[in-house]
DNA sequence: AAAAGGTATTTTGAATACACTGTACAAAAA
DNA sequence: TTTTTGTACAGTGTATTCAAAATACCTTTT
């Protein structure tokens, strides 16, 4: 585990600070798959009591970022390949019904958000830092979630997309795929414009299928290596 | 707020009994929208401390139960009619999912029991006993939710369902509705043995929007009558 | 050397204690 | 009468303490 250090938004309570920090460190990998979370442990490291702690890592049991045993302690859910296969079974039926909210009520200002999007993650795209790559990636999304005006389906597919966080980035970092990310996403903008459903669902299927295979593999490459040690 | 009392399952830890307890309260409505949750209270009410009360409520708020505000503490959260839409536009997609998924992975023995289901609802139906029919109507579709082999899917349809659970017992009192609700099963059990997708994601879909326009009536119906007060 | 058992240590579970904040109510000033 | 300010109280936020369970380690026995 790395070093782990709050991230200080002063106003909030404690436990929700702790949740965040403990969260991003999961997500992001400075906290394995499997690692067991202990709480004086924690406590230490961040500097506050258990308190807070413990109420953190509830939240993080009930997102499903973290796996109680009773009495034994909480430890970091690993994802299995068939687990990944299920949420993204649900994610394209989800992204399918953003992007046809999106297509019927996607207004101006949020139709230029979306180009600015586009702009900015075409901006990044051939430089070497995939985190960056990402959160543009993830901000595209975003605007088209935003103009669902759907609230829990945004919530939803965060919390999806969430879940293989921690294989985005490697994903990213195989080249050949960004350009066809590209491509994909200005069809989706041209199909909002449009305001063609059939074109634009079928467009983000498409394109979370895509993610899907690669993402696999590279699940599957990491396991060999991690089994072979 | 009535009476509480602990679920007593004295194998679990006590914050998952509490949480389990409050859960229950609140979505059968002992605890009503706009109630404060008071550590203190609640715990002297439940004969346990603070401290499992305060774990429960993480867990509620992340679920989307109760409202957190800072130094002021949790309230149930009340779903008003636009909500109530945000939940059902999703849920509409995940449960023609599921009835898709299901079409395809169905076994005989899930049949059997989605045909016990069945039996057991239609016998239940004319009784005056609207919990018992809700649970009987739930147990079918959890029959579907289970064949579809997604657990991911199943966990957010569950969550989904439980968002309404408040106004399930009150639509069901209407009772011209009761029979158009066991053709629709029956329609449903047809199209998973003929594993026809296209007729059995088109019965459940009028199934949940025909669900959706009777809570939303008797929303208006329970906020009118609570307005006037 | 391997297995079994017992003790010490670590860790979680729950309760309690203390600190801080917001609110309500009352008294004083305008 | 209205506004302001101060004080008491109620409730949350966090830390600490105590209890019970699980784990690790060491000893003993076969």
């Amino acid at each position: 585990m790395k070093d782990l250090q709050l991230n200080s938004n002063a106003m909030l309570p404690l436990r929700d600070v702790v949740f965040q920090t403990l969260r991003e460190a999961i997500l992001t990998g400075d906290i394995e798959p499997g690692e067991r979370l202990m709480e004086i442990h924690l406590a230490n490291q961040l500097g506050v009591s258990r308190t807070p702690i413990r109420e953190a890592i509830r939240k993080l049991e009930l997102e499903g970022l973290v796996v109680m045993t009773p009495r034994k302690g909480a430890i970091v859910a690993s994802i299995t390949e068939e687990d990944l296969k299920e949420v993204l079974e649900v994610r394209v039926v989800l992204e399918m019904l953003a992007m046809e909210l999106a297509c019927k009520k996607i207004n101006g200002e949020q139709m230029d958000g979306l180009k600015r999007a586009l702009k900015e993650f075409q901006d990044v795209i051939d430089l070497d830092d995939p985190n960056k790559i990402a959160s543009k990636d993830e901000a595209f999304h975003d605007c088209i979630y935003q103009a669902t005006g759907n609230s829990k389906l945004m919530n939803l597919l965060n919390n999806l997309r969430e879940q293989m966080y921690r294989y985005r980035v490697e994903y990213i970092k195989d080249i050949s795929s960004r350009h066809s990310l590209v491509e994909e996403h200005i069809l989706m903008i041209e199909a909002l414009e449009k305001r063609d459903i059939a074109s634009g669902t079928s467009v983000i299927k498409t394109h979370i299928l895509n993610q899907q295979e690669r993402i696999i593999q590279n699940l599957r490459k990491e396991k060999a290596i991690h089994g072979s040690k």
